[in-house]
DNA sequence: TTGACACTTGAACATATAATCAACTATCGT
DNA sequence: ACGATAGTTGATTATATGTTCAAGTGTCAA
């Protein structure tokens, strides 16, 4: 049933529930033209894994290269680059090689409101908690 | 390898990268205090999801039930109801049951911010396609 | 009560993902 | 040039995730 519609109880063509109708009509036609959901869910991908929060975390700090963020993190580099490689695909993160040493960095403004949106989401009790959390 | 510690070039003490091990005992510290990577990874995950996104899109423009979003998305309603159930439990949506109709919204201002500003991150060319774009 | 409707849930399966290991490139000091 | 350092990358593997299918709950009309 690829596009059942729920007949609301009263079924009377636009009696109660009529304005759902009309809802419905405006969200349907808002959606043919929202081809954005693919990207708009990668960049969310990115952000979605404990290890990359701890890395988006610790460069909200300080600009950090590999190495130091192995370090910081307890993993390996290779973990780090694996990851620094699809935060940087998304543009959450930025590089600069100076030397040997490549320097990461959040990108800009943006990816810190995000991010610092979505921590207020999980301190204001929104999402489960494994116990209080602190702040930097 | 659980603490390899960069040397980084100059190895001097404090020489032209001396700020860096600064830096890193300050990442390091708050690190230490920071247990939200879970939880806000997990929030992120919640909205990981090309099929989530396409929900969040449609509830930001109306208040819709199970059905209607099935209907909307042309997917079925067990599949939109096991998503809704992923949303509502990282307090994105909110449900409110009205007879057997189960009519959902997004929680607040502030996942619509997030929505938003990632919306905006994607728009501004910061993420490629799916598998889209090299750089830098 | 009966049957239809709106939604939820559990199991199963195909796909996607993150860490590991090993091998690789690039840069620096001597 | 050589060896050491800093990072990257490909293959592998265990785990996680999204959809489907089938069966379940709760609500409403007749």
């Amino acid at each position: 049933m690829a596009t059942r519609r729920p007949r609301h109880p009263g079924a009377i063509p636009r009696a109660r529930g009529a304005h759902r109708d009309d809802s419905v009509a405006a969200v349907r036609a808002s959606i043919a033209g929202y081809d954005a959901a693919a990207d708009v869910a990668n960049v969310f991908r990115a952000l979605a894994d404990p290890t990359r929060v701890r890395i988006l975390h610790a460069l909200s700090i300080a600009e950090l290269c590999n190495g130091d963020l192995a370090s910081v993190l307890g993993m390996s580099e290779s973990a780090v680059s694996h990851q620094m490689r699809e935060l940087r695909l998304m543009k959450i993160v930025s590089a600069e090689k100076r030397g040997r040493m490549v320097y990461f960095r959040l990108t800009d403004a943006h990816v810190r409101r995000i991010f610092a949106d979505t921590l207020r989401h999980v301190r204001e009790g929104r999402a489960p908690r494994p116990h209080g959390g602190q702040e930097a």
